[in-house]
DNA sequence: CGTCAAATTGAAAGTCGTCAATTATCGTGG
DNA sequence: CCACGATAATTGACGACTTTCAATTTGACG
């Protein structure tokens, strides 16, 4: 079957691409045809499983994809924000669900029946690039979640989103507790006392929960050997 | 920059394509330029960083990729075997490592100086589809690791395997103990001891330590929910 | 100020890892 | 063909890290 996306060019990005876990730029990968959608907090964008005709670019707030267990275990995959694209998982089935953390607001792209190859070559360059980087952050993330210890997950959590902040050295989380040790494949209460521990060891400040500053960024890092 | 590949079309295939981590079946997406390559067992093909200037087809033996930590702790990101290809992650840097499991043999075909689109369409729409396996397998692979437990993952890593043997139901592991482990995310001691629990439960059979028969295919399947 | 969800903290349990010893397996050479 | 040595695999005992269960505190919002 032919891989098909109609991409467009769009030179004006709609948001800053302030960019972390899935988008190292704004890529320009933008259809024009775009319809701008708003999702509150914790509402289904779409689910694992749907027929992939839509993808979708991340205007303000931020989503998550993930994975669920019958029984509800949940494996968040990744976190996006403003100027990231998601949606873009399988040939005709979504692989992910994808939900708001945060109310947000996403343009999204019609898939139109055209394949990658009569879309051009720039555009299909820039799928690629997309898709190797996705793959690379996924082998990261199983590392991190197969190799590494709580405090080196937190902390490897902590600098990611700190590296897309102003400082590098703050971070204000969208997302909560659960959101955190999904991603990290820990329980919350670990999340939460190991945060409290770094606290405790002055790598980090908590002004408020969801308000971290990183006092000392190098002890941080190094627990990434 | 351009993402680089020049595919051209094998259609003969040279191995029977049992497949299972990596790709689905023989998806011909072959150079005739590839040059035959033997490597004996733990032999490294090529390292995370390296230039991406080939990529491979598994004719013979089993391959990994996988990632290191300074500390030496690994994590195996995929298996490849016998019509697999591997070797296509970011655009210029390897982000994984691939190494021998056994003595094997493998088709290196060489990138050339035409992007993906000058490749052609056909052409471009199969490395889509080989992307997409690959992240989707990622994802699944991440929930695996994030959120199931020791029993969890050695009867999914069984289920698998069996999936590619002629009845389903018997497994031949090229692999080590510790293969599995680096996979799995668990120690050896936790996989030999989770196997020997699974055979006095009667769900498997171990004649030899690498020859396991699924005994009860269906209970195996279960711990998967 | 009261209510509810989120987050923290404590205590206890359990799973998995570590260390160590034993057994099995395979290739090599006598 | 058997013995030997080296590597792989198994098993046990113990311990640590993480989870589970439960209670408390904090914070957001009406």
């Amino acid at each position: 079957m032919a891989t098909q996306f109609a991409y467009q060019l769009d030179r004006k990005p709609v948001a800053a691409a302030q960019v972390k876990f899935a988008e190292p730029r704004d890529n320009g990968v933008l259809g024009l045809a775009g319809s701008v959608q708003n999702f509150s907090q914790d509402r289904e964008i779409y689910v694992e499983g749907a027929p992939v005709d839509t993808f979708y670019k991340v205007v303000s707030g931020v989503v998550r994809t993930c994975k669920f267990l019958s029984d509800g275990r949940r494996q968040i995959d990744a976190f996006y924000q403003a100027g990231d694209i998601f949606g873009i998982e399988g040939e005709a089935l979504h692989s992910l669900s994808a939900e708001a953390v945060s109310d947000c607001t996403v343009i999204s792209y019609r898939r139109r029946g055209a394949d990658v190859a009569a879309a051009g070559g720039q555009i299909a360059d820039q799928l690629f690039e997309h898709l190797m980087q996705r793959l690379a952050r996924a082998q990261e993330h199983a590392l991190l979640l197969g190799r590494r210890s709580a405090v080196e997950k937190v902390a490897a959590f902590l600098v990611d989103w700190a590296d897309c902040s102003a400082d590098h050295r703050s971070v204000s989380l969208a997302m909560t507790r659960q959101d955190i040790a999904d991603y990290l494949g820990l329980t919350i209460e670990t999340v939460s006392r190991t945060l409290s521990h770094l606290e405790r060891d002055s790598l980090i400040e908590m002004p408020t929960a969801r308000q971290i500053r990183l006092t000392d960024l190098e002890a941080l890092r190094d627990f990434n050997v």
